[in-house]
RNA sequence: GCGCCGGUAGCUCAAUUGGCAGAGCAUUUGACUCUUAAUCAACAGGUUCCGGGUUCAAGUCCCGGCCGGCGCACCA
């Protein structure tokens, strides 16, 4: 990157000092030395009375939110990352007090002055000097509703964030939640690492990918569904416990729950098994939630939940035999799964073997009850391809997926180690591929190849990032923990 | 992709049965020495999302399109 580009460099070339200085982007400092946040201020001169005058200077900086004129005097309400502050000024004791007076609500400023208590018992910062570090040549919304538009919510945040506390917490609390989410995966052992975005073979998951092209080697290549086939090579590698918190890219539908672009936490540990995985992410998640919020407890769309561990265990095929009414599993013949889903409306496609078809049928009888945080376990084979099989019953794997607030949260397994297996899963997989299942796996040589050199036993966990931060930030769109959420672009004018 | 709902001044919202397109805030101008969504006065601000149609007359009714919200489908 060049440090010296055209934009900011003053005064070279064979323009004069004055004209340079009269430029647009030459009439606003280049720095503002700033010696206090507005929390600090608010903090640390709580005590002062009313009328009393600290004698302490602060240089302050911030956007102005907020301005009230009265005559010779001015107040305006200055708020920085931290919070806000009253500015105090005076004709008598401000420079340029007719211009303070004319400030915009959203103009950034830099004050020097003192911090005092207002007779009226607002404790401000008497401004002494100010300069006007940037100019807000749009306005922030209407000062009392702020921004209600959706449309305008999303395609600019910036202004969305100014507008809007919620907005502001929402966004605070999914950063402290992915903090809080590394720093137990580091306390445990676990190594970040970072995987290809680009891959040549879309793999890991079952999704729709999305298609790009590189130039010079001229070839077409996919965004990631899941880093998860790269991850448990690293273990194969030696890398026993390893973690990657990162984005994945789906190809599929936008809803309140879903968009296109979304991060994962994957996470896999050589010698676990999938018993060993969900007591971790029964900790992880209510421990993170916990750094967060200061409890397990939190209120969701109105109703209560608690994500403290240990969360029950069921498996899938109990769940679901109770809310169905008669006992059901991946033994039970076909049709009659068929029926099941028939008369809850789902439609099952001629691909979907009974495994699947259970599936389906916990999906539409028993998911969206699941509102305290519960795992789902035993998961047919059918519908799990990286999954090791469960030695009691090889027709079912020895996977789980965590429910919370009636949505999935977290999917964990232990891993499977045969590369023998792993070809004939994703030979099945390539049958339903050419059975017209868009989403099946594909062939992973690669992978394979990795295997025969040796995975160990290994259970591997991915969390939804983007919908536990729902939860903490009682977010009921995806859309409003996203800074920048996918949207369709507006036509070019 | 389908269905329902929405889009009016920079922002938040009104506009009766189809009958002169409005308010608050912001902006501009003026008044005001303790305000805090300050207040008061004045000025200005419009392709009613876009394109057609019906009608003497359309923000309003009809058709098509764009963008968004919710639901369904898909999925985590």
């Amino acid at each position: 990157m060049s440090s010296t580009s055209s934009r900011g460099s003053p005064c070279t070339g064979c323009v004069s000092f004055m004209d340079a200085c009269t430029r647009p982007d030459m009439t606003t400092p280049h720095s503002f030395p700033h010696s206090a946040y507005c929390a600090q201020i608010s903090e640390g001169y709580a005590h002062l009375a009313p009328g009393e005058e600290s004698g302490a200077i602060v240089a302050v900086a911030g956007r102005v939110m907020l301005l009230r004129t009265q005559g010779k005097l001015a107040f305006a309400t200055l708020r920085d990352s931290s919070g806000e502050i009253q500015l105090f000024a005076l004709a008598s004791a401000t420079e340029q007090f007719e211009d303070f007076a004319r400030l915009h609500l959203g103009d950034w400023l830099g004050v020097h002055g003192e911090v005092v208590r207002t007779k009226r018992g607002e404790l401000s910062v008497k401004v002494s000097s100010w300069v006007r570090l940037a100019e807000a040549q749009r306005n922030f919304g209407d000062k009392w509703a702020g921004i209600t538009d959706y449309d305008l919510r999303y395609r600019h945040r910036e202004a969305d964030l100014w507008a809007n506390e919620d907005t502001r917490r929402s966004l605070a609390r999914r950063s402290a939640l992915t903090r809080a989410v590394r720093e137990r995966c580091w306390a445990a052992g676990f190594t970040e690492v970072e995987t290809p975005i680009l891959n040549a073979v879309p793999t890991g998951a079952a999704a729709k990918p999305f298609v790009t092209h590189h130039e010079a080697l001229g070839a077409d290549f996919y965004l990631r569904i899941a880093p998860e086939l790269w991850l448990k090579r690293l273990v194969v590698g030696g890398f026993e416990r390893v973690f990657e918190l990162g984005r994945v890219f789906r190809n599929e539908g936008i809803s309140p729950r879903h968009n296109p672009e979304f991060t994962s936490l994957e996470l896999y540990a050589a010698y676990w098994n999938y018993q060993d995985m969900m007591a971790f992410t029964e900790e992880l998640v209510a421990g993170a939630v916990a750094d967060v919020l200061g409890t397990t407890r939190l209120s969701y769309q109105g109703r209560e939940l608690d994500l403290a561990a240990p969360w029950p265990r069921v498996s899938m095929a109990e769940l679901t035999s109770q809310k169905v009414g008669e006992a059901v599993s991946v033994a039970t013949p076909r049709a009659r799964l068929v029926e099941l889903l028939d008369e809850r409306g789902v439609p099952a496609h001629a691909h979907w073997g009974p495994g699947r078809c259970l599936a389906e049928l916990f999906e539409a009888s028993a998911e969206a009850d699941l509102w305290e945080p519960t795992f789902v376990t035993r998961y047919p084979v059918e519908i799990s391809p990286l999954a090791r099989r469960d030695p009691s019953e090889p027709e079912l794997t020895e996977r789980f997926e965590a429910f919370v607030a009636g949505r999935e949260l977290a999917n964990g397994f232990s891993e499977l180690t045969d590369p023998v297996d792993q070809r004939e899963r994703f030979a099945e997989q390539a049958r339903l591929g050419a059975a017209g299942d868009e989403e099946a796996m594909r062939v992973d040589e690669d992978f394979i190849k990795a295997l025969e050199w040796g995975l160990p036993p290994t259970a591997g966990l991915g969390v939804g990032i983007d919908r536990l931060a729902m939860l903490v930030a009682d977010a009921a769109n995806i859309r409003e923990v996203i800074a920048f959420p996918t949207l369709k672009p507006l036509a070019e004018e």
